[in-house]
DNA sequence: ACAAAGCGTTCCGAAAACCGGAATTGAGCC
DNA sequence: GGCTCAATTCCGGTTTTCGGAACGCTTTGT
């Protein structure tokens, strides 16, 4: 990372392009922006560092605000995002139609690995959990798809909490204290961000008992281009079949199928389209 | 006119209306519908169930792939989720931790008194429910996040109220009567100003079945720096289960809980200057 | 206490984008 | 070829958007 340096005055950053050949597509601009984020911000702020004129970010956040995609904390210095806006995201990462490739490439992982895997992303607070393909065994533990798990005890969590800030993993953890559901949950903060630190340091997770006893369970993100990734796969499997040992064995293939997730993200051109995104599974 | 003979046809399900009142909205309201399918879909689909005109849906839907929102399979028949749109989506998700601690504290807080407990701010002449967790028990009033409720019948609301200059009370109140939900609710401006003056000085609000029959419920305000928050925890539960008496005894916790958020806020706001970014460096 | 600065908000005429009925093109099927 | 159904283009009337300038409110500085 940069070095800091002790530069009173302004940033002045870079201007933040707001492109768009129609109005619509200016205000989707601006809503990545504000994806971005992870603070509240002020209207001046956005001002600032997109050269968008006042009067009319005023007019594109207040429109959205209306129709409730944005909220804005009654002073009305400050927006957030606003329930309309994180309903359509988790419908969109539920139903997603690339869903047909990413479950082929699920299905797969499974077919090597012998285990149930999931596909997991971070919703709030909670691991929320996209799709899943279960094991042939007969021996399983179940959880169906839109079900939604503690980030602390979780693997796939705790990947998460590895790639934020230090900042805002102290606001998601720091307001309620960490359940315990197992003898072996991580119940206290400093265990938890030690652990949280050993698991950036390594690129995966386990959990180990943590959240239902016996069960073990083994996460890695789905690479991004920005470096931090809303995905995770992950292989669970009762302790009796899949111990920590036989778990770390088992991670090129996790890797192998992560990477693979990855490109169906990315590589759909619109020129090709879905083809594209079948095709790599199909290559895989 | 012709009489109807051979009705065998269509069967003409619901219309699934886009509203909106500008073309932007509009659009976003077709992203939802499309957000809910989990199967790829036809332009002459969408044109069935929502009664928009084919061209003008022909042209959001060009648009939003034009800009890499949607794609489209190669023989441009079959449209599904685009590249971007499944990062903004997961962008939201991932940087909303503000949202995902708060809702943190507010389940904690239903696990600790054992009713149902929402999030409340002021917007407009109105109190919005910004988030809530019910309780565990069968019997309960359900109002879901982002419905609405007058001020002067709410336990938020008359918490809001008391914050209020007399001024800017008086405005908000002075134009339209008092709507009476039910035999308890205050419609005389006097006894509601009285209540206020009751409510600023013991600090919280008692809603006795001033809304809804048989329907208890008590606010407190989160506290902010300025001294005016407009963002309330509250308590609500049927009679049956929850007295006056009983509810006074939870204030305790509600103000926890409410000191708790108050934390969040501060922390999730970037504040003037560096110093939360230089608190975040610290925390590392 | 008063002035200055910063921020959100409102105004309004010019410019751009949107709308959708009607007509056109293009596949796939008797 | 003739027919059907879907996607696409046309185009002028209507609705939105745009943003510089000016206005108020609150905070900051002196």
């Amino acid at each position: 990372m940069a070095v800091m340096q002790a530069v009173v005055t302004l940033p002045k950053s870079d201007p933040v392009e707001i492109n768009g050949d129609t109005p619509t597509l200016r205000l989707f601009a601006l809503l990545e922006v504000i994806a971005s984020k992870d603070q509240y911000f002020s209207l001046q702020s956005l001002a600032d560092e997109t050269d968008v004129p006042k009067p009319t970010l005023h007019r594109m956040l207040q429109q959205l605000e209306n129709a409730h995609l944005l909220e804005r904390s009654s002073d009305g210095r400050q927006y957030g995002t606003g329930v309309r806006l994180r309903r359509l995201a988790e419908n969109l990462l539920l139903n997603d139609t690339a869903h047909g490739a990413r479950h082929a490439v699920l299905r797969n992982l499974v077919a090597e690995v012998g285990e149930s895997c999931n596909l997991t992303a971070l919703s709030g607070s909670e691991v929320i959990y996209l799709d899943r393909v279960e094991t042939p065994a007969p021996l399983r533990f179940y959880l169906h798809p839109g079900s939604r798990v503690p980030v602390h005890c979780s693997a796939s969590g705790k990947v998460f909490l590895s790639q934020m800030a230090p900042g805002q993993r102290q606001r998601l953890l720091g307001n309620a204290p960490l359940e315990a559901f197992t003898p072996k949950t991580l119940t206290d903060l400093a265990a938890l961000e030690a652990e949280v630190r050993n698991v950036r340091r390594q690129g995966f997770a386990l959990d180990n008992e943590e959240f239902l006893p016996g069960l073990l369970c083994v996460a890695v993100a789905v690479p991004s281009a920005s470096g931090r990734s809303n995905l995770c796969v992950a292989v669970q499997a009762p302790m009796m079949r899949l111990t920590a040992d036989k778990a770390l064995a088992l991670l090129p293939a996790l890797q192998r199928a992560a990477a693979a997730l990855s490109h169906i993200e990315t590589d759909a051109t619109p020129a090709q389209g879905l083809g594209a995104a079948l095709a790599a599974v199909a290559g895989a």
